[in-house]
DNA sequence: TAGCATACATACATGCATGTAACTATAATG
DNA sequence: CATTATAGTTACATGCATGTATGTATGCTA
């Protein structure tokens, strides 16, 4: 009984992606057949090859779906406050932390990352490697700033703040989305992050919100 | 011409292995046929067969030749002289960076990390996952010595101080496996490192050996 | 040196995933 | 209201990967 609506096609587009996102996950991208993707959505292959051209559209389409640059992070939280680029930084931080919680993004970039090879012409590293590259810039910007008020402890350039922050930053969210039940990526994520921009920032300016 | 002697058939064993390698790495787990690999090594599918039962146990054979627990790293640097906890922590590091740099180390590492997904009775994942728990057993137990002798930075637990290095430790090796040719992992990631050694020891041993 | 186990190659059967080509019914459009 | 583009389903052809079964020549052992 085809024909549907527009606004039906729509939804069963959705859903189409819904479960490729399901079977994706649980079974990996190589290791799932169009068809299963149909069934698991109540359609058939027909639906699928209407909607896409083939396995790698439906997951580029996929990966539409959670885009997050971290420069509009950035943006998002300088709009509230008026604070340092340092602190500025570190909420960003914890907002992409708590972003990830979010299953929706979890479970997209867990596919990204874990559950599927490069494969014909979609290369999931380049899409890594961009996401990285505008996050780096991002925090290259910032931390200049940071620098230039003489924010940032002596010895460490904007440069290697940058990369050290970005690698603890990569290096927490790999740990955590490995195997995600084993620690909480907001609280002890968190806490790892505000210990490196502790570190991090110039001595003098010690207005530390700690533990009593 | 089959029936090799005993040694001829331990080489074509490894020639297959050479070959897996090689496959994956530019083509991935998932899409490489059985009579791919056998092919590149010059045999049939009957070799690959008689070596192993299927393409999981030769991946598993595969991983066997890279083992490298971090404990062993740091008893090998151990060996040489007598430093502090710190300083010992520090050249493993440094020597575990060195070791990333080895094209077979580097390409397994690649082939585990981004070319295959989970697939049927093996777990990339749970292999990575074993990896990190070791290395973070032994960076706390580094760290506690550390912490006892009064060498950590004030407010930085042996344990935050753990999962901070393993967290940057991780993104570094990440974000070089990426893309391999876009930075020296020795070099720009084993400064980054020095830095934040900088960054954690308590304030009152500067020793540092920087630029002038 | 007869015979067996080894180290493969070849052949075969099966299944599954893909892509495309009809076929169909209905919504949108004039 | 007739037509057309849409939103699919069903059927079909093809290819490839796997696993197994069988063949076979050779090294080893008694």
């Amino acid at each position: 009984m085809p024909r549907r609506t527009k606004a039906e096609a729509a939804a069963t587009r959705e859903a189409l992606l819904d479960a490729a996102e399901d079977v994706f996950f649980d079974k990996g991208v190589a290791r799932t057949s169009l068809e299963q993707i149909a069934r698991h959505a109540g359609m058939t292959r027909g639906a699928v090859y209407w909607h896409f051209r083939n396995k790698a559209d439906l997951f580029h389409a996929l990966l539409e779906r959670v885009r997050m640059p971290f420069a509009e992070l950035v943006d998002e939280v300088e709009q509230g406050s008026e604070a340092s680029p340092l602190e500025t930084t570190r909420l960003a931080c914890h907002v992409s932390l708590k972003r990830l919680e979010q299953p929706r993004y979890r479970r997209i970039l867990s596919i990204l990352v874990h559950r599927c090879e490069f494969f014909s012409d979609i290369n999931p590293l380049e899409m890594q490697d961009q996401l990285a590259n505008e996050c780096f810039a991002e925090l290259c910007e910032q931390f200049r700033r940071a620098h230039d008020q003489g924010a940032l402890a002596p010895h460490l350039t904007p440069e290697t703040a940058s990369r050290l922050l970005q690698s603890t930053l990569g290096g927490l969210f790999h740990d955590w989305l490995r195997m995600p039940d084993r620690f909480s990526i907001v609280t002890e994520g968190g806490h790892v992050i505000d210990t490196l921009f502790e570190l991090m920032q110039h001595p003098s300016s010690e207005e530390s919100s700690h533990q009593p």
